[in-house]
DNA sequence: TTCTAATTTGAATCTTCGCTCAACAAAAGT
DNA sequence: ACTTTTGTTGAGCGAAGATTCAAATTAGAA
């Protein structure tokens, strides 16, 4: 099979980017600190990729969708499905969950494709958590609803950004704990 | 007097340090572009500071000092009133919250003593805001009430993350709405 | 005014960066 | 087996990075 080989080289070198950004920050994320963690000569990076850039961009567009698994159930979740969802990412996923948290809004900062990117996500999350929200209580309105879930939201990205900052806090603990602290 | 003028020439560099930090992120922050914009050759850079970290360092610890004003007035403070300073803080120094969210976080990441600090400034917020809450509201235990204040400052970080990638986002009516929406 | 220490300069140094390329190796198609 | 495409190598390029330093300048002290 064609591009086999290649294929399985750009994948070391993405997850070597990803383990890299997010252990070490964009600073050392360098050409060389890539190729030498995924056991590649520059010459190889750049018969796949056409930049540094390229690269990183790619894992922050990963990171990005990994936020929002199973996007094709949208309208059949409950809000506690969605916030499992999100639990199971920060804990399974450590490495996308930093990235999304810190490279991405740093990264949104500079590049304007990304932060037009990580806008339209959340934009999107807001519209599957309020739907959710709305099915489980369907005497609240829309805007009501999305009120709440953008508060849900806000402080489930705060708990994410303690937790990349302190190992030892309970993010799982906390986010659950957010379930039972609905607005009176 | 003596000093007088290295002084003014020290606050100039850190000030152009904090713009292009905030502006252009951590990546854009070359001794070159701080020197440029404060006005001042590489030479009386490093006859005034050690290195470019001790600058990155200096402007990191100036944004977590000033998420918390007036730490002077502890203990006669009300919920409101400390909501309201941070909402003033992100309006009025967004240099300085910008900076506080984003290179503090990724900089804690790297960084130990940035991330010892950045735990610290914030064990010692919870504590401030707990024990506001618990004057507005005795009913409460404290547990109660630091729960409760931890999922408020976890939406105020979560909002101000939100400010930063969307200049759009009205950031202040988000955070006075989250004190319309205490648990029931 | 004169002296001296503080301050600024800007060219130079050394390192590392992202990236290129000609040559080689491996694999696929015929 | 032979040709062609695909993948890999690693030395090396120019640019840009942080940092240094001897010389020039400035300004406070005497």
């Amino acid at each position: 099979m064609r591009n086999r080989a290649g294929e399985e080289t750009a994948t070391r070198i993405v997850d070597a980017a990803r383990r890299i950004l997010s252990e070490a920050g964009l600073e050392a994320a360098t050409v060389k600190a890539i190729c030498d963690a995924a056991r590649v000569r520059p010459g190889s990076f750049y018969n796949l990729f056409d930049s540094k850039e390229t690269v990183i961009l790619e894992v922050i567009r990963q990171a990005i969708v990994a936020v929002d698994p199973d996007p094709e159930r949208t309208g059949r979740d409950h809000v506690t499905d969605l916030m499992e969802a999100f639990v199971r990412f920060v804990e399974d996923q450590p490495d996308l969950a930093r990235i999304y948290i810190t490279v991405g809004v740093s990264g949104g900062i500079t590049d304007a494709g990304i932060r037009t990117r990580m806008i339209r996500h959340h934009t999107e999350r807001v519209a599957r958590f309020t739907a959710a929200l709305l099915r489980d209580r369907p005497e609240l309105t829309q805007t009501e609803a999305q009120r709440q879930i953008e508060a849900l939201l806000a402080a489930l990205n705060g708990y994410t950004l303690q937790r990349m900052l302190d190992p030892d806090f309970d993010f799982a603990g906390h986010a659950r704990g957010l379930l039972e602290m609905e607005p009176r």
